[in-house]
DNA sequence: CTGAAAGCGCTTACAG
DNA sequence: CTGAAAGCGCTTACAG
């Protein structure tokens, strides 16, 4: 292997092109005030070369440096939306830098990767750490916060682009009532609380009970199933489920079989989360979709629209999930 | 929304400590040159108003930008291998950046995020877009490229941090051959050329006839699922068959339930890919996991060994797999 | 113990 | 049309 050499500066294409650093960079921005012939030489010489701009010197002349951080956790959720962030953020003018949440930290903004963001001076942090409160960090003023899928604060002077999780579960519920199901239970194995709060509500706009499956904490998926699907010894058994989260639904629906309860012809199962494996897998779970897509859309706006006007008032904006029935 | 402030430097520090810049620049570096006391002033200022170090300033200064670029896709087992690799390049003095392979393009460093991270003036760049071929970029002089996961290259003067496949498959055959299976046929739905290649060799050294099931090029899944499935009607079907990938695996695996075809009572399901879900949702298919852990382990060590020595002679390990039996 | 200065690779004035 | 110079925020000499 060849020993390392430095990277290609304008500098170094200015000697070979006998010319000063300051025309190569006229050049190489295009500038008419260079004579035709010398930027296409200039053009020739980077190329060749392979010359690309060092982001950190012209970020740090310019003040600024066309970086945008994303700050979140790598599950199934989002890793898609991150996926569809940083294909969104990615331009000639600005790059996503994704830094990992691991386990949770809170509150979100004192993660180690947060530090890193600030260090490499990003221009605006988008967060999809969700599973945290949308605490504004002291910095915030400085460096402007997207928060992305989280709850939407309404005090709060930061962007948000929210989900909407309680008309969510009021969508599956309507769904469940509309196809005739009267006996509806709520299945999951952790608190889960703003979900359950929304579903004893709009089961009780139907003017029905609402039951929730109780559990112990720390008992184990299999456990609960199995006191779940006892209910079907006896008449009275729900005939819908509400599974929180999908991949628990998941392992419903293996127990059920194995129970001879068939999905959905005794029990039919409806699951709040995303799962794109669902359908090749042919598991009819009905599923309450996550705007993954629209919420990466809607941030990617937000981060331009605050870039370019720093102090437009706080945008709040809440997207619905998409039912995706499969039976 | 206060105005945007500029972020602190050390100017503004050695202004407000009443020092000279270059003294809070030590002072930060807890050099002892600087006395106890003014030392302890300034890592107070720069704790209360949140200074963090620019890192394209300190980069630029010291020639190096302290960042390492992966550049992959995030499917299933990627998204694992990137938060390890992550997690592991993630330290105070040097920062990973993930650049996203969007659709396979070809040559790999043709990629537009390719050209960011050396934008960034990444010091090194670990690949893991193992769907193409292990080409040697024309700047791997300058900034050494780490393989990962790719077919070992013994020609290539990069490092390779290498998954055993071939060894992986004979494993799988070795141990479907070890429970008594002596029909055991390979189903998948694309080429596959080397896995093929690497299965007929592995059942052939145990002296019987390998199977290879046909499929057309552009059929769908279904289409070949129920053809593969037909074989059951008849006494010769295979008693085991090894898939290629795990998720189409798990298709046949929800089609033969269908089918009334026992899993692993009449076949035994193999595949190759390693799948998270498979535990949770107790679905009996063995699978060959990749190592990616250890990928991501050996990989970061070879990072640190060639920024340690670039000029190390290239480095290849290559690394097996896991048999995760489940019945 | 502290400070003044040079320079990393750019961009943006300003001068000719 | 081209060049010399300043300066972004650091680190690393060098001077006192």
């Amino acid at each position: 292997m060849s020993p390392r050499s430095s990277p290609v500066t304008q500098a170094r294409i200015a000697a070979l092109a006998n010319c000063s650093q300051n025309t190569v960079a006229l050049a190489l921005q295009g500038s008419t005030r260079i004579s035709a012939k010398r930027r296409a030489q200039i053009e020739r010489l980077a190329a060749k070369l392979g010359y690309r701009p060092s982001m950190a010197a012209s970020g740090l002349r310019r003040g600024r440096s066309g970086l945008i951080g994303l700050y979140g956790r790598l599950d199934i959720i989002r890793t898609l939306l991150a996926t569809e962030l940083m294909v969104r953020l990615h331009g000639p003018s600005q790059k996503p830098i994704l830094g990992l949440e691991l386990e949770g930290v809170r509150p979100w903004h004192t993660g180690a990767w947060v530090d890193t963001l600030l260090a490499l001076r990003v221009e605006a942090v988008v967060s999809f750490a969700w599973n945290d409160e949308p605490t504004v960090p002291p910095w915030a003023s400085r460096t402007p916060v997207i928060f992305t899928g989280y709850d939407p604060d309404p005090r709060s002077v930061c962007d948000f682009v929210a989900m909407d999780r309680a008309g969510a579960v009021r969508m599956g519920v309507d769904y469940l009532v509309s196809q005739g199901h009267r006996r509806i239970q709520m299945l999951r194995y952790y608190p889960g609380k703003r979900i359950a709060d929304a579903f004893e509500q709009a089961v009780r706009s139907h003017g029905l009970e609402p039951s929730i499956f109780p559990y112990k904490p720390g008992e184990d998926h299999e456990a609960i199933l199995s006191r779940f699907l006892d209910q079907f010894r006896t008449a009275d058994a729900p005939t819908a489920v509400f599974v929180l989260p999908t991949g628990f639904a998941c392992e419903l629906h293996a127990a059920a079989i194995r129970r001879a309860v068939r999905v959905p012809g005794d029990l039919t199962i409806l699951a709040y989360d995303l799962t794109p494996a669902l359908d090749s897998l042919r598991i009819p779970i009905t599923t309450l979709d996550q705007p993954v897509v629209e919420l990466a859309e809607n941030a990617a706006a937000a981060v331009a629209r605050r870039l370019q006007t720093p102090g437009a008032p706080p945008m709040h904006v809440t997207l619905g999930f998409r039912l995706n029935v499969r039976q």
